[in-house]
DNA sequence: GATATATTTCGTCATATGGCGATACAACCA
DNA sequence: TGGTTGTATCGCCATATGACGAAATATATC
């Protein structure tokens, strides 16, 4: 019960489900997430922070850079299921697919340029 | 999106899924849920309005009783395979275990003697 | 109609949550 | 070493949430 209460709880935020979602398509740097969703950096980290406690997602260092992904080792049963779940639920939704569209510009700039850019606003 | 959030706030809370676990066993009245509960009447009511403002759950009225059941009847999607998925996922859970021996001996009670019960105190 | 009773609504409180900016920390670079 | 930069943490604020009791709203029952 306690696993999947922390699963729902983090689901319960639209934000946190569209970072689920852009995450579907690869690993993302959490200035990319913030270009997508328009928030302030402490505020994407501090979402990255609740889905990882809920092993919805993990991350791995590279350079200066913290990259986010959907949780593919050793996940529980909930998570799994339930970003599956969602995923499919919201396959012809118009903000998820308004998001990949966005995406993947965000994708095709340079990822330097992107942070710098967020640093200097 | 709006839809599937309205499903998983809906499920963010532990006596909320408690409730849609138990409703599984079929209908149950608000004092019987009280009382499995443990919690206010005004507090199982809000919780029951969030749960049927989700479509997760229905409701009927028999006399002085309002009943309410999983959601059976067009039922959206989101909330149809949200519970299923959950129920699945609780199986073996020992919460959702007590809880269903617990509304065991509930059910044998007399409703109107339970409820006259939790007015008084 | 008056009373009892089952549920909901309302008002209030304490706490949780999500947002941000400032700052701290970490990792690269000059 | 010192500067740059990407992310995380912290402190704060506004709002949302869940809890309760009191009162309102049905619906029997007398």
């Amino acid at each position: 019960m306690r696993d999947l209460m922390a699963v729902t709880r983090a689901l319960a935020d639209e934000s946190r489900v569209r970072i689920l979602m852009a995450l579907g398509s690869g690993e993302l740097c959490v200035c990319q997430i913030v270009e997508l969703l328009g928030s302030a950096p402490s505020t994407v980290s501090k979402h990255m922070a609740i889905l990882k406690q809920a092993r919805l997602v993990e991350s791995r260092k590279e350079a200066r850079w913290m990259f986010y992904r959907l949780a593919e080792d050793d996940v529980p049963i909930e998570a799994r299921e339930m970003t599956s779940l969602v995923s499919r639920l919201l396959a012809d939704d118009s903000r998820r697919q308004e998001d990949a569209k966005r995406l993947g510009q965000i994708l095709k700039m340079d990822r330097d340029e992107l942070c710098r850019k967020q640093y200097r606003c």
